[in-house]
DNA sequence: CTTACTTTCTCAAAAATTGAGATTTCAGGC
DNA sequence: GCCTGAAATCTCAATTTTTGAGAAAGTAAG
């Protein structure tokens, strides 16, 4: 193992349910000698990727808070979206919590929650996690917008193949502009997205609101949707005001 | 450069006002030849630790998100102070922004920050921001609170002698058991912070409250640092609960 | 002062990194 | 389709770092 490998294996280990290891543990959970592991963990101390925890534990570290901080900071889509995301959940009227959510190389991931204060619940979505590429509108509305050959690209990558059933569900997503999920997730929880998609920016994203189930009928659910739309094609507006000179942005509309 | 220092260092240029570098710009800064730039690069986005921007350029990657979340689900110290914080201020009844922060090896970092819903100001401080040592309540009172030897290593550290003055300011500190400070960090905004600490858990940290210093008179100030001095109490319980096995946890106090 | 444990150190063999430049990829423009 | 320039990867021998087992040193509790 070489280079970063071997330090990202070691961060690898720390999951929700393991948050501190011994020197020992690593060394046993990745086959390695004690001294390499030493060095490795001391290494990772002095970046502030690890801290020391009790009992000769250790635990990930204060980078992490630290980047993470720079990321909401400076990610465009962040800055663009987050305004809008707040609004979002506020015009819901009704509880709910709101996500941004974004497809990095391979993985859909969470990047931004905002719960309602009346939410009385919590989705498995939240800032940070990863989340399956197949289930809950979440993820379906962006996969349904990626190019043919990044999605077979993708699903490779997954271990899946893209077989016509799939296919054929998400050009039905793609044409309709949104998606509607029901339980997919999580029990008794509905899930409606809409795309987000920056050409410029070359990214693929969606927002989404996920409610209770029970109560929410057809024009209630039809209401929440076109909400939604609106807020995704206010957030492209506003990366695509980031993204181009700004010549462009206000003369082209003009022009034609 | 070697082992890790060389991604650090990558890393480590991403800042607030740069959130976007090209392997040309990180080789210029770096003083570091370009084909080396562009293989650390490529080990970092493998790694999750950047991901690829517009024109060529190299942003902070989904990992940080992903590895902060798992932070914040396992840091001890925040699944016991969450609670606690969210009650300290609502129970304020007044606008203002609660901080938890703690000292890491040499720096103090503010890891959770929760503002009241009618709050129209934010504090420097927040969630992976990185505080000064000598400035604020915040800070202070974590200083006041530290073993002499472990104060001494950390002012080397950053350059400064212990000089009496101080030793004889974090004393009063310390023996008042908490520390109010005015404008000494953000102009209008006061701070009224109380110490977390944790022998078991190895921890020293800070519960504060930052308000706007109009109308902040110094009954209101009691009763604040009141609040904030028994909130810091039950979290050290809640820690000491977590850190100690369950029998001398109950035990203890029916034996003496 | 022990004792048990955690962490660092030592050293020669083995492996990875280095950097300059050549090569390949890729996106846009023509 | 075919350029063109920039971005990214590859090549290779010299150099530097990593590796792992065991010794040694530091550390905390009894």
């Amino acid at each position: 193992m070489a280079g970063l490998e071997r330090y990202m294996a070691v961060l690898r280990l720390f999951g929700e349910a393991e948050g501190a290891w011994t020197v020992q543990a690593m060394a046993d959970a990745l086959a390695a000698p004690q001294s390499t592991v030493y060095r490795t963990v001391r290494d990772l101390l002095a970046a502030g990727l690890l801290e020391t925890g009790v009992d000769a534990s250790y635990r990930l570290g204060p980078a992490f808070i630290e980047f993470d901080r720079l990321t909401r900071l400076t990610d465009p889509l962040l800055r663009a979206a987050m305004p809008v995301l707040e609004d979002v959940v506020a015009q819901a009227r009704r509880p709910c919590v709101g996500l941004l959510s974004r497809l990095y190389d391979d993985q859909v991931m969470c990047i931004a929650d905002r719960a309602s204060p009346d939410a009385h619940f919590r989705p498995s979505y939240e800032r940070g996690r990863p989340m399956p590429l197949m289930q809950g509108a979440t993820s379906k509305v962006i996969l349904a917008r990626l190019p043919a050959r990044r999605l077979a690209k993708l699903l490779a990558h997954a271990g899946k193949s893209a077989d016509d059933a799939l296919r054929a569900d998400l050009a039905a997503i793609r044409r309709q502009g949104f998606c509607v999920g029901r339980g997919e997730i999580d029990r008794g929880l509905a899930g409606l997205a809409a795309p987000i998609v920056c050409e410029d920016a070359g990214l693929v994203a969606s927002l989404s609101l996920v409610l209770e189930s029970d109560g929410l009928d057809a024009a209630e659910e039809r209401r929440l949707v076109l909400l939604l739309v609106s807020a995704a094609a206010m957030i492209e507006a506003a990366l695509r005001a980031t993204f181009m000179p700004s010549e462009e942005k206000i003369a082209a509309p003009l022009m034609t």
